[in-house]
DNA sequence: TAAAACAACGTTACCGGTAACTTTATTGGA
DNA sequence: TCCAATAAAGTTACCGGTAACGTTGTTTTA
């Protein structure tokens, strides 16, 4: 842990000062822009400061400065390019309004976000951004009693720590639903990961049995439960086992695209032609999702609005606007080729 | 920026001692765990801390320890499993060292590269880990004269800054051109990215013409370029232009396993049988080419031993041991199922 | 032409911790 | 029983910046 770089000289304000022959704080002012400096003694003192390869520590500055410019955001795992688009969208916003974001992954473990929140926390940041809104309590005492702005993104379906914005995923569920539905399916199987493991898809379950009841009166789902996450292929299982355990079914809705992608592949293997022999739907539209072949029907869980959205609702918060809780975004179909009309 | 949140106390060291009668060193020792501090009176301690909901500023102790904990680690994109898996295994390795980790994404574009860099000294970082071997002199200055530890990971081909660990990527071409030549595929063509793009993939390619020189006297490559970065549709495209321009071609090498992906949907669209009618080879062994149909012949790039040697040697480095520079990793072929002896 | 208004710096104090040293009990050994 | 050794705190100084205010010398303005 020691860094000991024994006799190596870093400068500090006050080496570049007194090579100026001036106080460490017309230094500090001419290096910040700030006026009060004389054109002529601040080129002076860039000069030097360039020379003394003079770097600025940011811990000084911090402590001295009562407020940071500093936002953690947390996802569970780096693992799915789903979280990418997110991410990508708030960093964007948050670099432009003069915000530095450092990311964690959390592998799905509650403590694990507990300790990265109390670790980030004492750094002082200007705001958190967590993904989803299931947490350990004491996660969301530890931001509420230091009044740290907070941001849950993904979901928003429960009352927000401070702010939300995300999708109603029963409500994604049911829309998706209902365009499959409509499209003549009537003996839909469901792929998905052991229960109690992704409570959004549990939601989104519950939308498309309740749109496809709506809709054709269909009550029986073949549901498989099997592997978890993101891997593809859990769902070339889970289609093995469906088609086992439901020979006649005409459709099969995956947890996920990357599950329909491990379907889509077992498919090929077995012979099943889709869409002539079986419907496939995925869920999040991801990029590789639209190179396949079929076309995966699936929708988009909208992460580049919701990072953007959730990115400016934070900063307007930061900037002492008043802003809504929560905010719900509605998801789209993708209507693909790996599903047709019946 | 501003974080006004108005009359909000937040304790400090000072708060707690003056609550429990001692000073603050008292505090700072028992909450520590430093010795010197009688049993009784640290129970007390650190009771009245979670009762003020006392948080360490660590900008203070940052500032007043000369050392940081911090490493960060830039990776070009998240947009893509390998460097997941890279990062994974560093950081744990990290983690269990007692470093925590910021991790940065530059978007394959070194100016972005750079000015990390230079924010991310100012926060005095025990150690930084940079992706890839071509950086701007600035950043290698910059690194060079702060003298912070450095590490590149993916490629050790050239002199590194000061510690690399990667595979020699004319050495995986060559390995993975070794292996289908002698399959006996005799007109093979390549697909990838604008030439200038991918400076690694450029290697494999060099290699993989070498090994098939070597092994079958084969010299003509049909070469398509197209698209960048790790859309499978690029790979589609690629093998219509590939077909188009080469009809007879027997083998098409992609770029990665992404660009694979694209081609193997090409190919089921146009009827194309794999390996049958054509073999198909990608490159970095993602999770996903191993749920294909047909399992895809790649070749790994051992992320996970890139991250876990490089994040050691670094450690190692940390504590004072001298360690070589530049540390060689071999690829392995993935002897998959779409390419079959001709 | 004197007072007021600046511009260009310097001074002082403080941000919230920690290292290193000193002081004050307490204990144990000869 | 007295002194050295040890444990448990307290003191002091400093880490490297910044805010707020004070001090100059130089322009304006009345």
């Amino acid at each position: 842990m020691k860094n000991n770089n024994s006799d190596f000289f870093r400068a500090k304000l006050e080496d570049v000062a007194a090579a100026c022959g001036v106080t460490k704080m017309t230094v500090s002012r001419a290096l910040r822009g700030v006026e009060g400096v004389s054109e002529k003694k601040r080129l002076k003192i860039l000069e030097m400061a360039k020379k003394l390869n003079y770097v600025p520590d940011n811990s000084a500055r911090t402590l001295a400065m009562t407020n940071s410019n500093l936002i953690g955001i947390s996802i569970p795992t780096l693992y799915n390019d789903v979280f990418a688009e997110l991410i990508d969208a708030m960093r964007e916003t948050f670099r432009r309004a003069g915000y530095s974001t450092v990311i964690e992954t959390t592998n799905y473990d509650k403590q694990n976000e507990l300790e990265w929140v109390q670790r980030l926390i004492s750094w002082r940041p200007a705001a958190i951004v967590l993904t989803g809104q299931e947490h350990l309590d004491e996660t969301v005492d530890a931001l509420r009693t230091q009044r740290i702005p907070t941001l849950e993104v993904w979901d928003a379906a429960k009352a927000p720590i401070d702010l939300a914005v995300g999708i109603d995923h029963y409500d994604a569920g049911f829309r998706l639903g209902r365009y499959v539905a409509s499209l003549g399916y009537r003996r839909p199987a469901y792929v998905g990961a052991e229960q109690g493991f992704d409570p959004r898809a549990e939601a989104r379950l519950r939308g498309l049995k309740q749109a496809f009841r709506d809709v054709g009166r269909v009550q029986d789902w073949t549901e498989i439960r099997t592997g978890y996450r993101s891997d593809p292929s859990a769902g070339g299982l889970g289609l093995h086992d469906a088609k086992a355990q439901a020979p006649d079914c005409d459709l099969v809705v995956f947890l996920n695209d990357h599950y329909a992608l491990g379907g889509l592949m077992a498919c090929h293997e077995l012979g099943i032609r889709v869409p002539e022999d079986l419907g496939v739907v995925g869920f999040n539209g991801v990029p590789f999702s639209q190179s396949l072949k079929p076309l995966l029907t699936t929708m988009t869980s909208r992460r580049h609005d919701i990072g953007q959205i959730g990115a400016k609702k934070l900063l307007a918060r930061l900037n002492g606007v008043s802003v809504r809780g929560a905010e719900i975004l509605v998801g789209k179909v993708i209507e693909g080729t790996s599903t047709r009309p019946q």
